[in-house]
DNA sequence: TTTTATTTTCAATATTTACTGAAAATAAAA
DNA sequence: TTTTATTTTCAGTAAATATTGAAAATAAAA
């Protein structure tokens, strides 16, 4: 029988475990959970007591979220410290996760298939045109992924709750 | 103006980055990209040569990769080692990924987001109540993320290129 | 201007994660 | 059985990543 913080903490915890599954850093997925579940614009200061961080930790880790579109400074009358807010909606997060996704990992990718290819065009053998057309059918494949993230990163909520459930 | 093994290289290397990007140890999505491009089977002792990795590591990271459902074991009349093959297929691999995600990860954390839900729910304060709006809202959109790893999971190739196209 | 509040940086350190290599275990051949 | 081949394990180490904390920089107030 927990009062509210702690079964934040535990929800926060348990969003950070989540998040560095996928690959990102555990500290900044809290962070964004506690962004999450605040109602109010929160400070450093907040951040690191609420995560018993230092500062360093809270300022870079919020700095990060902010560069991923994830959470952004908010001006508060009254408040000389820098406020964080993150949008409240996770279709909203997906669609940003999803831009920045095709932008920083997925085109990049496409890039290096397509060097890789090119580097391969020349090769005859009949293993390097096994290769270039294993190669080709990623190549297919990395479009397509580009092309979902992109057309999701540019919906809207109800637009993506949409397509998803088409799915199903 | 490198010859077939380098430019693999290469590729290998490209794709371990973009499976680090992802959360995946990069040896492992390295091995996997070696198993995608060879036409054969291949051994341990391959591996090591092509990758320059110790033997406990590509033991392990192979290993890893049949517990995915990537790789799998094969065996090859005439030789005596173990040799693994990956599934040439891009679109396989995505469904099998999105079946061990979801249960490995989306599944628990649900589990989990309702853990907190239930722990929360005797909290009647204007706070507590926010919160467990905000986590119901996670729940589901875990939930609408389960469905959809599910359905991908279980499709063939075409299903999903159908299904995904019709995203676009 | 000086003082105070706040943010930013970053070298040092801690932690986590990955890797090696050799020994132990297992399995096949002689 | 013994010998040889192969796989598996895992303690020790290396590398990558994350974190601290205090100093420097910046910005606002006095």
């Amino acid at each position: 029988m927990g009062n509210l913080e702690e079964i934040q903490t535990k929800f926060i915890n348990h969003w950070g475990t989540l998040g560095s599954a996928w690959g990102v850093n555990r500290t900044m997925t809290q962070i964004h959970a506690l962004l999450m579940v605040s109602s109010e614009p929160i400070t450093t200061d907040t951040v690191m007591e609420r995560l018993k961080i230092s500062r360093g930790n809270a300022h870079s880790n919020l700095k990060e979220l902010v560069s991923w579109g994830i959470a952004k400074q908010e001006i508060v009358p009254g408040i000389r410290k820098d406020c964080y807010v993150a949008d409240q909606d996770p279709w909203k997060l997906l669609c940003t996760v999803a831009r920045e996704r095709k932008r920083r990992e997925i085109e990049p990718a496409i890039d290096a298939l397509a060097d890789c290819l090119q580097e391969a065009a020349p090769l005859k053998s009949k293993e390097a045109t096994a290769f270039k057309e294993q190669l080709k059918e990623l190549q297919e494949f990395l479009e397509m992924a580009d092309r979902i993230f992109s057309r999701i990163g540019r919906s809207e909520k109800s637009r993506v709750l949409k397509l998803l459930a088409s799915l199903i």
